[in-house]
DNA sequence: CAATTAGTGAACGTCAACGTTTAGTATTGT
DNA sequence: ACAATACTAAACGTTGACGTTCACTAATTG
């Protein structure tokens, strides 16, 4: 009555479970997330791409809101890891945020991350409450990371900064910027390098003006 | 082979066409919306909760995306009347930030506007494009009027502006925040009115010594 | 009254996707 | 060999919603 959850802890008998397949079917899943066709797509159609018996994605996902969980999960994963890879050191506080904002906002002004986001929102559709989970993997730990660079700097009276928190927070909201919402609408294309870095120095810039030491 | 389309123009024999019911769809429809239930509503219900029969509202609306896309134009035009409505007079520069800061931040940080945005997402899911029609009566019109305020305070020569349009981007992304961020992740609860008065002047700070006349 | 259009309620046909079951094959330990 | 588990392909039952049709009633013009 207990028997079938989980994994079997694998040394039995038995065929052992292929871990192959299971990475097939996030593979696929991502495939269609970025096209922006998961939501639409079937669970046939999804195990179809990924080469597995629909029963095997049933095995291990136990639905497609399971899925759909699953997914997001390794894409909070991926960015975590790539938050940390932005926060690398630099000659300067300057260069350092350059770093940190130019990753951050790639992936923010990206067709990848709409559909993240897209994902996000079916997800609460189905399960309110669900999204809670990926507060931390995703925005928690962009603010994390800036406050620790803006603290450090603070603390070399660089900066003027009071409260730490609101300045990281109005700093990424200057990065996520008002090019996220006209990209929302499809007002405007994706953002080539140049204007990326453009867009990233005049966050940094304006928040430097605000924030710089002896105002 | 044409006869049937748009409004018969009226003033011929037969019963005439009942406003009302039009308006009761949209208002269901509305209200089902900020109820985060619109998405998972079959038309059935839609018409049962506006006290009209299905073929009624299919006769005014075509189908679903037309019914979407008639409620989203709705509320684009009540958030135009909205912006405008907080664009008013007031003593000083920072008293008309305020009140349309505030005016704003209202709306953004609102689960009202995280519905409408989950609409948005969906119609964007079905027709790719449609969405686009929308930006000039949320956001566009939001930066125009913006621009407005805060082109005559540069040429009164109280704020120190070289590009207002990249000026007026960076208030509103302020206004927007992080406390948007954790909304949509279900990380915060709404905020109350200090709070919001709160969030918004601090945005009108950061914006101010960044962009105060002799830097 | 007759003609014409709007509206209703209920039933209907259709379809797509979900998630399950079945029968059989593949791969492992004992 | 044998038991146990993974996996597949295909078929299946079910559900839910879409959009339409039908027979009938309501309101309006001439």
């Amino acid at each position: 009555m207990s028997e079938k959850n989980a994994s079997p802890a694998a040394g039995g008998p038995g065929r052992p479970t292929d871990e192959a397949k299971t990475e097939a079917i996030l593979d696929a899943g991502r495939a269609l997330m970025f096209a922006g066709r998961f939501a639409n797509a079937s669970m046939d159609q999804i195990a179809d791409a990924a080469g597995v018996s629909k029963v095997t994605l049933y095995k291990r996902f136990g639905d497609k809101t399971g899925l759909t969980e699953a997914m997001i999960r390794g894409q909070a994963a991926s960015m975590t890891a790539m938050i940390h890879a932005a926060n690398r050191d630099a000659p300067t506080l300057r260069d350092q945020l350059r770093n940190f904002g130019v990753t951050l906002s790639a992936f923010l002004l990206s067709e990848r991350f709409y559909h993240v986001d897209a994902m996000l929102t079916a997800l609460r559709r189905d399960q309110p409450g669900a999204t809670r989970r990926f507060f931390e993997a995703g925005p928690g730990t962009m603010r994390s990371e800036l406050m620790a660079i803006l603290g450090a700097a603070a603390d070399r009276e660089e900066l003027a900064i009071d409260d730490i928190k609101l300045a990281a927070e109005d700093l990424l909201s200057l990065w996520r910027g008002f090019k996220e919402v006209e990209l929302r609408f499809s007002a405007r294309e994706t953002l080539g390098s140049e204007e990326l870095e453009a867009h990233v120095d005049h966050a940094i810039d304006v928040f430097f003006r605000a924030y710089r030491a002896q105002g």
